[in-house]
DNA sequence: CTATTGTACTAGTACATATAGTACGCATTA
DNA sequence: TAATGCGTACTATATGTACTAGTACAATAG
């Protein structure tokens, strides 16, 4: 697993770590049941506090993203969101509005918009996105453990 | 003009305000040349303190949204970005990436993304996002550059 | 058992946010 | 010209967050 932190961006470490791993989901590099650093090995690589990774660990865990276990370690868990469709839709359709804003204010176009977003998701495992599951290969080490 | 200010949102409050006012001007509310409320009045309509507004006020400058007077007050610039295309397409790509990320953790799928932001991009100014400009008779230097 | 892992504290430093108060320079207007 | 309103700059203070540092504990793996 490979980050790239920007220790001068404004972003805060721990958030930047938390949209790594959640990239790498998205992704589609790191799979259900694949085991996460631990806390002390990737503070280590990243030279940086162990507590930082507990606390994006942490969060991580509170939305459901991964599941972590004392003597364990981290893993990722499934793709399933707790919450309400009326609620999410909510929470990104905010996120749309920030960047039509933005999109305005620096003069992009309507189709332009929409074809960086469609050459975004064509980067993106997003065939699999809703409740739909196709079965695909992994030849990869997974960890079928619940 | 109106403000809906969130005292318990983690976003900051100076930060609000930028929001607003760019989403305003997104918006078509308020257009070129407008006057702005005055940093002491919009302070004293939001109970908060002149400064936060003059934070919010001096970063607007910054980005070339508005243009400020001493002795006059604050007035919506053109919308005239003095990014690069290229740097404009690095910035709105992350911005892109992020939501795709969200949403695809989120469960929702390609065609409602695609839906949620054009119904979006509907209640924006965005016919006039690009080259073409919108009929106010403003006979100042209009400078796509780049 | 020992070693490893995530977790939970405390303490301290640095920075951002926001408020409070004061003062300055510029523009408008009476 | 004088008064007023305007954005700006500065200092000081309080609060919250981010991050580091160190320690300790409980659960798991071998």
């Amino acid at each position: 697993m490979q980050f790239n932190l920007d220790q001068s961006s404004a972003r805060p470490v721990y958030q930047q770590i938390i949209d790594s791993i959640k990239r790498e989901i998205a992704l589609g590099r790191i799979s259900k049941g694949q085991k996460l650093p631990t806390v002390r090995r990737l503070a280590a690589q990243l030279i940086i506090n162990p507590n930082t990774i507990a606390k994006a660990y942490r969060q991580l865990e509170s939305e459901g993203i991964i599941s972590t276990r004392p003597g364990s370690g981290a893993f990722v868990a499934q793709l399933n969101s707790t919450l309400s469709h009326a609620v999410r839709q909510k929470i990104i359709t905010e996120k749309i509005e920030l960047l039509a804003v933005d999109a305005i204010h620096m003069q992009i176009g309507r189709p332009t918009l929409q074809t960086w977003l469609s050459d975004t998701l064509d980067r993106f495992q997003f065939t699999t996105a809703e409740p739909d599951n196709d079965s695909q290969p992994n030849p990869t080490s997974e960890n079928p453990n619940d």
